[in-house]
Formats: C-alpha cells, structure tokens, sequence
DNA sequence: AAGAAGTCCTGGGCGC
DNA sequence: TGCGCCCAGGACTTCT
C-alpha cells in the first residue's frame, strides 16, 4: 500500500530515467487499467512525446507532457512502477534510449489516466486534495482547527485524503501511536495538546519512513525492485499480539468499516478523551 | 453537508 | 490435495 513515502521513493527513482527522453513505444495489454479517456486516445497521446518531470500529490504521481496535459497514475495497494527489461505488466512504455518503464498490478486496483493541458495546471491541483503534511499549510494550528470541528474517529479522519494528502493505513496507526492518540478517539475531543502531538507524530514519521524509503509488507518495491526497510521501525501496525516496543503491552487490533487500526493500550488509553 | 456504508479487486492463508 | 471463505485497504459511488 504505497503512502506519501513510497510514492515520494518512487517519483524520486523516476526522475533519472523517463525524463528528456522520447517515448517510442506503448504497450498497453490490460485496457481495464486506463480510466476516464479511450486506451486508444491513451496511447496515441504518449507515443512520440515526452516525460517533463515526475510530480507527486498526495498519493498521485503525474507525468506531465511535452505536448501538454500529464499522465496520472494511483497504485492504490499493489501498484508498482518499476524500470529496466523484465516480464509482463499491464502498461510498459519504451524510450528512446531503450529504457523500459513497467506498470504492474497483481489486484488491478490502480489506476491511470490521462489528463488534458485545461486540467493539468502543473502541480494536481485537479485532484482537490487536503494539504500536503510538509507544506506550509500543514500548520498544528490548521490540523487542530480541522479536528475541532469533525466528529469522526481519528482514525478515520487522518487517512481521508480531502483532508490531509499522503496519509494511509500504516503511516495513520504510526502517527497515533507516536502522540499517544487511541485511534477511535472522536476529532473534536482531542485536546490542543494532543493536537499538536499528532501533527508533529504525522511529520516525524512519514519523515522517517522517507529516510527508510519506505515500507515493503507484501508488494512494494522501488523502480529498481528493491524493498523499504521502514517495515523494521514499525510500533504497531500488524503487530497485533506483540509486544509494545515503548511498555511492553500486547498490541491490540480493532477494525472500523473493514479497516484494521493497530494500537498500544498503554501507550494509546481512550481516556477522557475517548468514545 | 458531513459522514457512513457498500463496492471493486485477487493472491495468499486458513480450516476442514 | 482442494475447495470455499476471509482478508488486505485505497478511492469511488450512493445513501442518509
């Protein structure tokens, strides 16, 4: 499940090998993966142009084109982008240079699309996306003014994308653990406090995560094949059973509309601040 | 209008 | 050994 860390490795590992180059091949064997314009438009618009630059938002990576628009693509769980000769994959674009890009997807959950220069303005703002959580806008004022006014779950909250951009299952349980947050505590009844420690918790351990390149549990690797190692560093997510690393208690799991969220009752208590 | 619920997708793990 | 069932969780649509 690729998050705002993966997707970052990923854009970075791209940068110097589908760049200034010219795409001279498309080959595109699942038409399923290709939304909202014809597979057809698809690869005719990228045969013959060019990759600008990689730009990631939120979980989103854009491709924007020398003639104009940008492809856009979203791993969602299996996703992978990987660079260099090998087998299969549902899109592979060749270049000139002979460098082959691969997008493979063992669930064909991920997505990709194509989207014209009216859309694309430079940066996915198309995408309406909550606030990156290293830009300016990610205030601890701006989250707790944010979390005051939700009823939510936490849990919740914390991966809704409109709200914050980059945020998913494993780095949200992070998070939490890290401001000591119990996942199902309701938005407006988080303390400023409390607040502050999420926010800082949301910036430290993408930041980290980052520093790993990211975190390989069943399908993630980078362009080159090769596995995060943040997986290591992990408090609670799917550790359910274990032992807490910080105090020792049995790491607990509860599920909210088909979502696991991992936390630590000695580190994580409901409180007051709980229901 | 916020937010809950249902849906899609498929390989791997499990029980019998 | 093989079958059926459950599970993972992004983003989307539909509903209240």
């Amino acid at each position: 499940m690729p998050e705002l860390p993966e997707v970052e490795t990923i854009r970075r590992g791209l940068l110097g090998h589908v760049l200034e180059r010219d795409i001279v091949a498309v080959r595109l064997s699942r038409t399923g993966l290709i939304r909202d314009i014809a597979p057809k438009r698809f690869v005719a618009a990228l045969k013959g142009n060019r990759f600008l630059d990689v730009v990631r938002k939120g979980k989103y990576l854009a491709f924007p084109l020398r003639a104009g628009g940008a492809m856009v693509a979203h791993l969602r769980m299996t996703g992978r982008l990987v660079v260099g000769k090998g087998k299969g994959g549902d899109l592979v674009i060749t270049f000139s240079d002979g460098t082959e890009l691969r997008f493979e997807d063992r669930r064909r959950l991920a997505v990709v699309t194509l989207v014209g220069p009216t859309v694309w303005g430079g940066s996915g703002e198309f995408l309406s996306l909550g606030p990156e959580p290293f830009s300016s806008e990610f205030t601890a004022e701006w989250l707790a003014a944010r979390l005051n006014r939700s009823r939510r779950e936490v849990k919740t909250f914390l991966i809704d994308q409109k709200i914050i951009s980059g945020l998913g299952n494993i780095y949200s349980n992070e998070a939490l653990f890290r401001a000591g947050v119990h996942p199902q505590t309701r938005c407006d009844r988080l303390s400023l406090p409390k607040a502050r420690r999420l926010w800082a918790a949301v910036r430290e351990v993408l930041g980290e995560a980052l520093s790993h390149r990211g975190t390989s549990f069943s399908d993630y690797v980078d362009v080159n094949g090769d596995e995060g190692g943040f997986q290591r560093h992990l408090y609670v997510y799917r550790r359910e059973g274990e032992p807490c690393r910080r105090c020792g208690s049995t790491i607990r799991r509860v599920r909210h509309r088909g979502r696991s969220s991992f936390y630590c009752p000695g580190c994580q208590p409901r409180g007051r601040e709980g229901l």
